[in-house]
DNA sequence: TATTTATCTGAGTATCTGTTCATATGGTAA
DNA sequence: TTACCATATGAACAGATACTCAGATAAATA
């Protein structure tokens, strides 16, 4: 599959991959700034953690509240937290020893609503 | 840990559910609308992936542009892109055996600049 | 027709992910 | 202290995912 001037002027109807590959090439994100951004949105393409970013958007929750919402084990929210907050989506504050879960970036509220149009069209 | 009016009265830092799960239970989206975001999200939360959206939403690409770009093999990105096709989020064009792909979404690019200004703070 | 190019597809496989289960930690109250 | 509650954590397991490979398909040409 490599493209040569010959077969390109031979017969036109191959695939011309240079000029377009080094525009892709360089309008590239950098490596860094893709992988931080598709980490961003794996995080919200589940759709149990999603509907944990949905319910924090209207209302600070706890764990046990967030896992009887979510008809799921508090360890199994838990799990889901703690990767949520490994990416700084949401934080917490405790009172006693419950923790008080909110969101911590507000670009989530955004992308959830972008999506949300999306998904109406 | 079911929660009951005897135990919120009877120690105040026990979780109080109710209110809160049923608050988050009326404004939960319906199910349907959750999975398909989710989907999208997911679908945009591969590297490879989010890297041909980026690259499409520039140009119209072919399958072996892609591939060479990405430095996967072609049949890799074929998968990928017919995952993206059944999102109806790239579409294609033939000419003769060559088929260039496109972006098929206003909301994809939306999506990448909110997560890109996301990275960038 | 046979051949070549570009792409697609299904099967197989290694890796990743999300859950469960058991156990640990931290805070509160008797 | 002891008991209890809310949450966190690690190991283990089942299912999902993304790649490779071999073969199929569609279009152009000889």
């Amino acid at each position: 599959m490599k493209p040569t001037n010959e077969t390109k002027e031979f017969c036109d109807y191959r695939c011309i991959h240079e000029k377009r590959v080094t525009a892709a090439t360089h309008d590239a994100l950098p490596g860094q700034e893709n992988q931080h951004m598709a980490q961003l949105f794996k995080a919200m393409g589940d759709a149990n953690r999603l509907k944990i970013l949905w319910a924090l958007e209207h209302e600070e929750m706890c764990v046990c509240d967030i896992a009887a919402f979510l008809k799921v084990s508090e360890s199994a929210v838990s799990h889901q937290l703690r990767l949520l907050r490994q990416l700084q989506l949401v934080s917490n504050r405790r009172e006693g020893p419950v923790l008080y879960y909110r969101l911590n970036d507000h670009h989530v509220n955004e992308l959830m609503q972008i999506a949300l149009e999306h998904t109406r069209e």
